[in-house]
DNA sequence: GTCTATAGCATGATAGAC
DNA sequence: GTCTATCATGCTATAGAC
């Protein structure tokens, strides 16, 4: 394998385990094998590394979720797309390719869960700015599917999704449970993302149920000052 | 205000938008108008710093947590809580503090939020192990309301709820409809979260509904391939 | 393309005067 | 408790031989 593999591929798993910050380009290129240097002759710079890391693997993964998004509109023609396929374009891609991508796409996936909490500045906005415009594509099909409710409202729910899918990526390999290694169980995980997020994005909106209203409510809220 | 308390909101506001390893002592003591010995004289270390930073806010937090699911427990008897007051224990205390912390608080809500996507190595893992005390208390008392779930299933979810409070948490500033900055608004990003979360909890396990059964997912899929 | 050597700088921590 | 000065180390980036 190429160095400039074996440096994405270092760069990937330490960033993802460790933050970018936190990783030195020693670290980097010890792990690679590489020279010191070698990071600068390939990439120019740290951040631009991590730049490279991200396009690798995110222009695929994006691409998808729009041609399935965009696959199912025509299909449906003048009616909106089913609740049930929109979530399906979009969480099915990144879970089913990480998995196709093997070790580094588990490294991968840990590193953009991380970063959807904790932008890396200012190279891993680009990230960001890049995905929102995915974001915006598929609230409108949201839109057209869940017309009752307000786009603040639908906005958050979105949100609520991603937040899933991001927290999934992030922790996956910590919790069994999360994300099991083999390939058939990784759909566990996918479906039971997709179940939760069809649900919640089903609810009524705002229903005035809360708080309970109970007794243990306000015995519980004042007793509960700082020490 | 003591040098003490100006270094440890400096620090959590600093921590907060850049993350730890991109904060330099130099960073907090100029925000904090102090002088750069005065953080290893007051805390010792810079990690030590950080927990100091997590044990203010935290502990009164998870106590008040556990003591509303406490008062809902006994309130029960023998009966299972409902579901939506587990929700309210659960997700209620972070949102409520945080408004009642004012500028701190909204600081402190976006450096939990990271943390739970990208866990600070060695310093910030402590809070981590604290709050999974609270999920596992929290989840016995999921696991008596919605007995139907497996354990599996029921960790999946309980981490998709977790999901959705902290991505709002480390987002909730950036944008507007996730948390809107006026105290009665602040309700509307709560129930949010709880309306889709107490959905999410109660859909049927695992509908085979997914993948869709149409031909665009293996037209899109086969097409979708790298450059 | 790969390597050594190093420039130039920022960092966390500490010693010691006041 | 607060300050200045500084140590020792680690960092990114680069120059230049091979």
């Amino acid at each position: 394998m190429s160095t400039k593999q074996r440096l994405l591929d270092a760069a990937e798993q330490l960033f993802a385990e460790n933050g970018f910050a936190a990783t030195s380009l020693r670290d980097i290129t010890a792990l690679a094998e590489a020279n010191l240097a070698s990071v600068n002759y390939h990439f120019g710079s740290k951040e631009a590394l991590l730049e490279a890391v991200f396009d690798r693997r995110l222009r695929p993964l994006n691409r998808e979720r729009l041609e399935m998004l965009d696959a199912f509109e025509s299909e449906a023609g003048d009616n909106p797309v089913e609740l049930s396929k929109i979530l399906w374009a979009f969480l099915a891609p990144p879970f089913r390719r990480m998995y196709e991508w093997g070790e580094g796409g588990r490294h991968f996936q840990q590193l953009v869960g991380r970063i959807y909490a904790a932008p890396i500045r200012p190279a891993g906005e680009t990230f960001i700015k890049q995905f929102e415009l995915v974001r915006i594509r598929f609230q409108s099909a949201f839109h057209q599917a869940l017309p009752h409710l307000s786009t603040d409202e639908l906005t958050r729910r979105m949100h609520h999704v991603i937040a899933a899918m991001a927290h999934t990526m992030a922790w996956g390999r910590a919790f069994c449970c999360l994300q099991p290694t083999g390939r058939p169980e990784s759909d566990v995980v996918l479906q039971s993302i997709l179940s939760f997020a069809m649900a919640g994005m089903r609810a009524p909106e705002c229903q005035p149920i809360f708080p309970p209203s109970s007794p243990a409510v306000a015995a519980a809220t004042s007793s509960g000052t700082d020490r």
